[in-house]
DNA sequence: ACGTATTTGTACGTATGTATC
DNA sequence: AGATACATACGTACAAATACG
């Protein structure tokens, strides 16, 4: 049984994402392997289904996991994208490929965004995950 | 007590996201007014708090509404705005000022997108609720 | 400063339905 | 058909944040 803290000032479910955030990054959870089951993660860490499910949705926020119904929770293979917009850029948001959902491990409602640069090279990467940032702003 | 269907194809928790999404649409509930209490809408709706709370989150997901712990949940103020990029559009994001945070009610992780268009104009709007659209991509 | 009431947040349990293999 | 895994929905209890007297 993995180390909760009951009494802590975090609660318990961040607490589980963490510990299997640090797993993913630790690299014990691979990218496109599933999670172990959330019964089995109830027995793991010796808390409810409900606040598993409350962590794995917490790591689906983050982009990190990703849940299908029936077959289980997958680590997502993906690093966090940071988009730096200059003047001249276009960037805009489309449906994936069929292609691209499959590579990039899309769902069915999420997009891709587009950065067109001047000079003509055209990025495409998962619109979740990504940072659109301006130079010069936090 | 409302109408709520049991045995339907469609989630009780989503009919009860789609009666109140009703209810601000059609101007019953107001922007910046609280939505009745979660325990006053397990009443309301005859269903299980838990399931108010799935309505309310996914209503959070669409951008309607906000919720402040101990204080309530509220709607907001605010439409849907689709950006037309073009050519030349100079597009960021940052996080928005305390005067911004305050006259479009956003949460403090929230952001706002800048659109510079190339006639000089400015335009601040919430980052999440924003459609980025490309012309011609559905 | 303090307690109290209200409201949302967290965590537990249990049962049943749906999807996938 | 059966087993496994996630989804939904019910219930209960207590904690934490907020507002007010």
């Amino acid at each position: 049984m993995r180390e909760i803290e009951h009494g802590s000032e975090m609660p318990v479910y961040r607490q589980v994402a963490d510990a299997i955030r640090d797993d993913i990054e630790a690299g014990r959870l691979r990218p496109r392997r599933p999670l172990p089951s959330e019964v089995h993660l109830t027995q793991e860490f010796g808390v409810a289904r409900d606040t598993i499910r409350r962590a794995i949705a917490h790591l689906a926020e983050l982009g990190l996991v990703r849940t299908v119904a029936g077959r289980g929770t997958f680590v997502r293979a993906r690093g966090q994208a940071v988009v730096e917009i200059e003047p001249g850029v276009r960037i805009f948001a489309r449906r994936p490929t069929t292609a691209e959902r499959d590579t990039m491990e899309l769902a069915d409602d999420e997009w891709v965004l587009v950065i067109e640069r001047h000079d003509g090279s055209v990025e495409v990467l998962p619109a979740d995950g990504a940072e659109v940032r301006a130079p010069g702003h936090a």
